[in-house]
DNA sequence: GTTCTGGCTATGGTTTATATGAGCCAGGGT
DNA sequence: ACCCTGGCTCATATAAACCATAGCCAGAAC
């Protein structure tokens, strides 16, 4: 297999700054990021059924259904992502139905948008099928979403304008090259 | 437990359009661009295999020694990774070592940079220690990195202004009538 | 050659994730 | 009262993910 990469540039990943400079003095083991958000959503089942709720189902059977998960799967993710604030449980009924709980994405769930975006942009490259699956789109203008980078002053930011640095660690922009540490 | 949840609009959610109107029409099963891209990263152990060569990490010593992994899983992973097509590998040599492998990014790898930063930026609300741990940043003007979803006119798009639809939605409502199962 | 180092693999065991199928039970219908 | 449906749980089983240890082997140093 011939991967043609044309990174030529041996370093366009994140710039490590200050005292994360050397990486290994930082032991990411319980404080990364990545981490946390790893042990909520990052199995496959989690992120489906997160899925189909953003694509609008709350039913019990709705998500088991949807998402090809069983029911004792998809019981136990929806345990966790409300313990976890995921989602909330509301209590609705249907005639002739007894009562039963919903469950819908609470602002913390609506905040793994980006997430689904991104990962369904990415998925799109990795077969060359392009002309099915579904889409997402702006309901106000139909073009399709894209999850990017900015920052706070809303610049886009491609990896190689990024870096990284121990939070705490405020570094002007003068004091870049100071090796610190 | 109190989930003081906001969202009295019960669909602050996306916007289902065309076929796409009920959901169950459609099997994700195979086409779900999401259930592809975790086939690739899906499991722990990809991303924090991702994370480091974000990170900066190249040499398998580093990455192993880094993300925690045993060597053997850092191993599979970096075969699946290079086989996905997201890292690629070159030969370099250290004095006085024999030559090995370093692994980088390939493009398709730095496309997963949204992914990261929206599960930093998502894994900070977790907890409530807001004072640890890294954080990503814009080089040149030092403000903190942000994964927004926009569409293709550059508009940022909340999740109550989005919605999904079938991709091409002639062929796939072709197909999916010729009984493709 | 021989030695030694480091990238990697192979083996075996533990934990986690998921499927399958059976079954409980709250509560609305009647 | 009794039945019945559907949300959910339990039990069991399989597969996948992961760790720990030991060991292989290419190749540079000598």
């Amino acid at each position: 297999m011939d991967h043609d990469d044309s990174a030529a540039g041996s370093t366009d990943v994140l710039e490590r700054l200050g005292a994360f400079s050397d990486r290994d003095d930082w032991p990411a083991k319980g404080w990364c990021r990545i981490e946390r958000s790893l042990d909520v959503i990052g199995t496959r089942s989690a992120m489906l059924v997160v899925r189909e709720l953003f694509y609008g189902g709350s039913k019990f059977d709705e998500l088991a259904r949807r998402t090809g998960l069983s029911e004792a799967v998809v019981a136990g993710r929806l345990k966790q992502l409300y313990a976890d604030g995921i989602v909330d449980r509301r209590p609705y009924r249907e005639a002739g139905k007894r009562t039963r709980d919903e469950y819908v994405l609470t602002e913390r769930g609506r905040g793994l948008f980006p997430i689904v975006v991104a990962l369904v942009e990415w998925g799109e490259g990795l077969r060359d099928d392009h002309r099915t699956g579904v889409e997402l789109v702006h309901r106000d203008c139909g073009t399709s979403l894209s999850a990017v980078v900015t920052c706070e002053k809303g610049h886009e930011v491609p990896v190689d304008r990024a870096a990284v640095r121990l939070k705490g660690e405020e570094y002007a922009l003068a004091g870049l090259r100071r090796g610190s540490k």
